[in-house]
DNA sequence: ATAAAATACGAACGATCGTTCTATTTGTCA
DNA sequence: TGACAAATAGAACGATCGTTCGTATTTTAT
């Protein structure tokens, strides 16, 4: 008999109403038993996230994705319902990744212009380290699923939504505690965010480091001039 | 029989070597003899490039294509040898409508800074614009094919890495001629286009007109940042 | 140790993928 | 108008897609 077929807890709302957005998204955490079943459901998404990040969610393949694991496609599709069920899976893994990656590192870090700092750098250096083989997860899928509909697209919208809202929203209590004076918080997100998703672009496509080196210098301009800490040229 | 299968005319190398780098893409255009077939393929090619946009190159599936465009399936693919000339033709065809959406109006703008501008809006207004109803057609392209091997792959990369080359070519002339005090050419080019492709990704994602509006904003601030005119606050 | 429940497998389904034939229609030029 | 080529259609191919089902095997609990 199949697996029990576990029904989505999404754990959407209201992340933004938090006092501290980011710690919300470590509550949404699921563990689960650690069942021999879950740990090849666990196996399964390491690798199809991978596969995922370089050929696409839907490049994505049930057949192809057993013949690697080395498992039949059956065996494989039990643990998930139907291919939707493995792409909301998957994208799930990779926010689970996001998380750990760059959220938890960067609540390390005080709040405002440090965790700022950390977010943005945390966010680039996990594109740089190749986290996932074919860059920044999400980017990939929210260009891939734009412009479908569906829970996969929910998903992924949600994540990348949040994501920029907690960018920005960290650029905003930045200006509350004084060190910055940015006028639109949401200006210079888009800014932060835009350099980090050029540099994975231009990193993904052309294989060149130098994308990075772009973007810190930008990231470090952007800031700076919004910055009302004088914070070079001093002898 | 069908129709005479013509040969790639590449028509890439050395583009950055001519005196006016824009002036190269449009001597690359051809020409071919509005024969019947011709006026399908093109059709074809129309109606793809505006699916790839939307559902990817690879997405893109000739029975679905042939449906849509009330053609059989075979008839279809006897202008094409094969699923891979078609992508090859997709691309083709989408670097054409760029071509005559970007780069031939920017032409019209005197060098240095008034193209660089004209540049950057007509980009920025052709994703506003819906030409693809996906966004700009690259951005999907090169961020679907990144991971991959094959002249698909190749083909995206030369464009895109012409056209950024292109913009960087034109801040550096905008430096040469004392419009702009720019410290890296490659820099402000990589602001700029990162500032287009983050509201290509914010509007197909979120589907939102302020990300035109923090675009424009956040151009100009670059722009006037690495200016030498003092083009604001003059009573 | 044994029963029950949880996992995995192998074989097969219909649908669609890209592709290849052969035949038929359409257009062009003598 | 007839000959010939260009252009489209139709039917079928093997491969692979996502999916289902019945059965074996393992893991877990008693």
């Amino acid at each position: 008999m199949p697996p029990v077929k576990r029904k989505q807890s999404a754990g959407t709302a209201k992340l933004r109403s938090s006092v501290d957005p980011l710690l919300a998204a470590l509550a949404a955490r699921d563990s689960r038993p650690d069942s021999a079943g879950e740990a090849t459901r666990r196996r399964i998404l390491e690798h199809a996230s991978a596969i995922a990040s370089r050929s696409g969610l839907e490049g994505l393949t049930v057949g192809e994705l057993a013949k690697q694991l080395k498992i039949s496609k059956s065996g494989l599709f039990a643990h998930f319902g139907s291919k939707e069920e493995l792409q909301l899976a998957v994208v799930q893994h990779a926010s689970r990744r996001f998380v750990d990656e760059i959220v938890r590192p960067a609540l390390e870090h005080d709040r405002g212009l440090p965790r700022l700092r950390a977010m943005v750098e945390f966010w680039l250096g996990y594109v740089e380290r190749n986290v996932f083989p074919g860059g920044c997860f999400f980017a990939a899928a929210s260009l891939e699923f734009d412009g479908r509909a569906g829970p996969v697209r929910d998903h992924v919208a949600e994540v990348t939504a949040w994501w920029f809202d907690a960018v920005a929203g960290e650029v905003a209590e930045s200006r509350r505690r004084g060190q910055l004076q940015a006028a639109d918080p949401d200006l210079l997100a888009f800014r932060l965010h835009g350099y980090v998703q050029e540099a994975n672009w231009g990193y993904q496509m052309f294989r060149d480091d130098r994308w990075f080196v772009r973007a810190r210098a930008a990231i470090d301009d952007a800031i700076r001039q919004a910055s009302t800490e004088i914070t070079a040229s001093r002898p």
